[in-house]
DNA sequence: ATTTTTATGTGACTTTATCACATACACTTT
DNA sequence: AAAGTGTATGTGATAAAGTCACATAAAAAT
């Protein structure tokens, strides 16, 4: 499967419904790994969800193989593609174990703020929660905090970052 | 690489020395993403350790495209490998996530037993914390209640498993 | 304008981690 | 056998994060 435009998020959810992003599969990413490839070998959920209005374009098995054969540049393609998603899983697992819970969040606007683009991000405590896998609580605790320090200024649904530098501070230590 | 006998642990450490077990490399595993492929993308420490005395194979990547050329199931064999350890590490997050310490400690114990293929395990409190990302003693505290309730049997530097059935109840909830 | 829905705030409590030692076992050395 | 020395385990006080059970407050719907 390759993502046209738009994007996917990967992720997990416990039986009380607890969620963890694994990683984001973008425009231009192709991803073998989602369904057909893992999904077989796996006993829990993986799910995939469109964070955006996204364009996707299945890829029959048969076909994709006979392409790669043809031309070892594809599979060179799709085997970085899915290393670098190993390398995203991984990544995650460091933060869940090693970092703060206000790291996590600072780390996560930081990037979201990349991917909007923008230093006001919409967003909700509970998707902030469900991506770097903690709860509303806590995000919104956090939050609170961060804007006491003057580092953020929220809103119902927006999160405006006020002070970039503090920001990338707090991810550090 | 390709692992001949014995095993190999794929780890990752934090700043502060906390580790946790990303998945295993056994006898009859190759393990493309452990060294070249995995390690130049990757920031942060992941490190490998034999946990037994350990044979390995360590075939040039010029060598392993050829006859992955040559023969397609090579090929497959290499992917279906990757794609379990990819499918180890997601499981590791979902222990780490979603399970209680208690839980992930009986969850060790379980296969630690299979590993060993025995009911008295030769192992530290310290050993499996590093396994399951905790810290030592969490795991003496949560081995003690083990043992008060009849489940296991501790001695220096050893678990004996008394009760496998309430062991495995115990993984469940 | 009032009701309803949805987002966020808050406090009490539990679990797990961190820190700082105390104890205890096993293995040497005498 | 006694004493000494590592190394493994025990424990209690504190801190961080998650759980639960609501309270408030903003936006949307009626």
């Amino acid at each position: 499967m390759a993502v046209v435009s738009g994007a996917l998020r990967v992720y997990c959810v416990s039986e009380e419904g607890r969620e963890v992003t694994l990683y984001r599969v973008e425009s231009g990413d192709i991803c073998i790994l989602s369904a057909s490839c893992l999904m077989d070998s796996l006993v829990f959920d993986v799910l995939i969800e469109a964070v955006e209005e996204t364009e996707v374009c299945l890829i029959p098995s048969a076909a994709l193989h006979k392409v790669e054969q043809e031309n070892p540049l594809v599979e060179l393609f799709i085997y970085k593609n899915a290393t670098e998603k190993f390398s995203e899983v991984l990544w995650t697992i460091q933060q869940l174990l090693f970092m703060k819970i206000d790291q996590r969040i600072a780390s996560f606007l930081h990037d979201e703020s990349l991917r909007q683009k923008s230093i006001t991000l919409s967003i909700k405590h509970e998707e902030i929660a469900k991506e770097i896998g903690s709860v509303r609580e806590v995000v919104s605790k956090t939050l609170k905090y961060l804007e006491e320090e003057g580092v953020v200024r929220l809103g119902r649904g927006k999160i405006e970052i006020l002070d970039k530098g503090r920001l990338e501070e707090a991810i550090q230590k």
